[in-house]
DNA sequence: AGAACCACCTGGCAGC
DNA sequence: TGCTGCCAGGTGGTTC
């Protein structure tokens, strides 16, 4: 589950549960993420008390006494709250056991995912790159025309680079285009202030309502406390190729832009 | 310098 | 059934 808005639904489900908490115990059962597991979570972590949730696009950072836990889902990871009795699974890859008795356990079939240790978030190379987070001050049409000026590559994938704009993916990046009336294949560099302007507020609306909805379930389900997300339903065009435009009624298009699908309203989209 | 492609994994599904 | 190939919400590094 791991668009912005699947990450924050996460976010604001595990708060309850996890911030005072303190960290009893680490298990470590696989340490071959995306990136290595930090050697020696266990006892980095032991002790500590979780101090608050945050999330910098679709990473989850963990304020604990002594530095950040970083937490990203990749393509296949969650996060769940357990009770005590609950045998791990095949992918249930790091488990912190809490002062309630609870287990805070990272799933993750895939492995893209990551689970690491930071000292300091403002020198961590993976934070630091980081573009435009998008519910927050300074998204502005004009902030995203100065970041694409010159650019030949396609809006959509300049959407979808983390180094420009924060947490949106793949699922979102079709949605709020299709919002904004805009081509995914238009050059991102091309776009008039007018479209920016519209694809900015897209972005914001599609991503709160997303979140209203509590994110988009698509073949995964949520363990835990987590409930599955609805907004899969609201999708007008992520995944619906053929089916009728919810605007016009022509067909939903599909095409690939960098290796990735892309779907949209060739009507309503230019 | 900028944009496309690959690699990293597992699982589910369609088609034979 | 079981096999094969393809697809999947991410993203850093490599290649062109």
């Amino acid at each position: 589950m791991p668009e912005l808005p699947e990450v924050e639904t996460a976010r604001r489900s595990l708060e309850p549960h996890v911030v005072g908490r303190r960290i009893i115990r680490v298990r470590v059962r696989e340490r071959r993420l995306r990136w290595p597991v930090t050697p020696g979570l266990a006892a980095r972590l032991s002790g500590l008390t979780v101090h608050a949730i945050r999330r910098r696009g679709k990473y989850l950072l963990f304020e604990l006494d002594r530095g950040h836990l970083l937490v990203h889902y990749g393509m296949t990871g969650s996060l769940s709250v357990c009770p005590p009795t609950r045998r791990a699974g095949k992918h249930d890859h790091v488990d912190l056991a809490l002062d309630d008795g609870t287990t805070l356990r990272f799933h993750d079939p895939r492995r893209f995912g990551a689970v690491l240790w930071v000292a300091e978030l403002g020198r961590h190379p993976l934070l630091a790159s980081i573009g435009l987070e998008p519910l927050e001050g300074g998204f502005t049409a004009q902030a995203l025309a100065r970041l694409a000026r010159g650019k030949r590559q396609p809006v959509k994938s300049f959407l979808m680079d983390g180094r420009m704009v924060a947490g949106v993916g793949n699922i979102y990046a079709s949605e709020a285009l299709f919002a904004a009336g805009v081509r995914p294949s238009t050059a991102a560099g091309r776009l008039s202030r007018a479209r920016w302007e519209r694809v900015a507020r897209s972005i914001v609306d599609t991503l709160s309502q997303a979140i209203e909805a509590g994110g988009s379930t698509l073949r995964d389900f949520v363990g835990g406390e987590g409930k599955p997300g609805s907004y899969q339903e609201r999708h007008a065009v992520y995944g619906r190729e053929g089916q009728p435009c919810p605007k016009c009624g022509g067909p939903i298009g599909h095409t690939r832009q960098s290796g990735r699908s892309t779907f949209y309203c060739p009507r309503c989209q230019r």
